[in-house]
DNA sequence: ATGGTTGCAAACACTTTGCACATGA
DNA sequence: TCATGTGCAAAGTGTTTGCAACCAT
């Protein structure tokens, strides 16, 4: 995802297009995990951007608000985000070494409509993640 | 679940049976719900036990720990605990009242398998919410 | 021009930690 | 008695907020 087409994703959310929001939303798009505000901070930093944290929180906030990204949480005591031009998917975290990989395949949909029918309870949205020992760990 | 009942719970998990961790204890054995640390302490001041969100909060790292309870993340900022004599289980909360709803009936082994197949990752546990408008909400 | 955005400082909520004292087994 | 649990105070995270200055449109 270019500068470029973020600008557009920002005007799309009637967000003005800063330079703060916008290294915030590209380093979403190129990370490939859920990131959290610290990262994101100390990224901003690495790339001579200066910005306070309250901003960087007041950003994640607004993405997710305007449906730009995702606010997920991986049982630490923080949030993560991430874009949700990402097609729903969830998480395998290893205990271990903290990688954290993708499962897109889920077929949470036959739970969700099984819930539905059952306690008649409307479902709109899930959280659905997944704890243990990744294949490099295991040895 | 009866004091003497909790009492002998603390006991096979070497711990002391102090009056707050009895009362901590039982609280989540009768409460049907996850319950924060911050409503812990209340339950503890209405009961005259005096005792400080310090040790409260080494109480719950300590049953999680051994064993006697489990903790849960309901997307607040907070965790939640509850008593892990409860089957596994996962929870339907409401977006609009707040209240929250168990549903244990959940075929997720069969993605837990699926997982260890496909990607070689070795599930040790998983967490799986659901959230939207409950029954009553819905008018 | 002006309304939305930011920095700064302060505050808040949740949680952990060190240490001396207290207490259950 | 003595290892373990607790209170108190302090500090550490993560996060929010008020307000004045700033800047993208």
């Amino acid at each position: 995802m270019t500068v470029h087409n973020c600008k557009i994703e920002l005007r799309q959310a009637d967000l003005k297009a800063t330079p703060t929001r916008l290294a915030v939303l590209s380093l979403l798009e190129k990370t490939n995990r859920p990131v959290d505000v610290g990262s994101i901070i100390d990224y901003l930093k690495e790339n001579s951007i200066k910005a306070d944290p309250a901003t960087v929180f007041r950003i994640v906030n607004l993405f997710t608000e305007k449906g730009l990204t995702r606010q997920i949480h991986l049982n630490e005591g923080k949030f993560r985000y991430e874009p949700s031009s990402k097609e729903d998917h969830h998480h395998l975290i290893c205990n271990t070494c903290g990688s954290i990989e993708d499962i897109s395949d889920c077929s949470i949909d036959v739970l969700v409509k099984e819930i539905n029918k059952k306690k008649k309870f409307l479902v709109k949205n899930h959280s659905l993640e997944f704890f243990g020992v990744c294949k490099q760990c295991q040895r």
